[in-house]
DNA sequence: CTGGATCCTATTGGATACTG
DNA sequence: CAGTATCCAATAGGATCCAG
């Protein structure tokens, strides 16, 4: 679901923690996310073979909310067969801490079963 | 959307970060273990007033979906008018630096507009 | 190679009425 | 008060075809 800008209009901070979640939010930006920390720069055909499962679609609209975000750069290079590079602006690197505890937590918690 | 178990059969651990993310997911989730931070318990009406926008529906769903992934806990009393106390379990409580960590995140990058 | 545009379906999530 | 059930609208996301 698309969190939108919340109606929380107090002073609840909860609304920053929306705000974080709205940038996440999307099957697949966290994954894009988390690819691009292995990497300098990718190209497009690089993510999609790393995300592997998601659609060209969803590569494409999610890279660019993730653009919007400021979260990752496009560097396009005017080239015969195009070629793009994506990478990890300051921000998007500055996430890296908070995907990692959420990845920690994952695997501290309960062993599900497996 | 619903992250279900990620298809990711590889020994890519990109796996853990869709797993936390896939019980956070949900419009609500977030905000509702958000306000469970600020209370040993809540009850469902306080929840409900707490974050205030989300339906009755929702509340429901989602809680239970975190009660379901072990995040949250339930406790109904046997009494006349129904009461039923909600809270964070071990692995609920272990997701606050995670939580804690997108806020900051959502805090420090580059101030957006407002 | 990169990516735009459509069509189409599953899911999400909201409103409301009803029950113990 | 807490929870359920149903109807409905909005949206996310997948497949596919087209274009620079």
């Amino acid at each position: 679901m698309k969190r939108k800008a919340a109606p929380t209009s107090q002073a609840c901070s909860a609304q920053e923690l929306e705000d974080a979640l709205s940038v996440l939010d999307g099957r697949w930006k966290t994954l894009i996310i988390y690819h691009l920390f292995t990497a300098p720069v990718l190209r497009f055909s690089d993510l999609r073979r790393a995300v592997e499962g998601i659609s060209q679609k969803m590569l494409i609209q999610q890279r660019r909310d993730l653009e919007a975000d400021g979260v990752i750069f496009r560097k396009v290079y005017p080239v015969v067969p195009p070629k793009v590079e994506y990478g990890l602006t300051k921000d998007g690197l500055a996430l890296r801490p908070a995907l990692q505890a959420l990845q920690d937590w994952a695997k501290s918690r309960t062993p599900p079963k497996a």
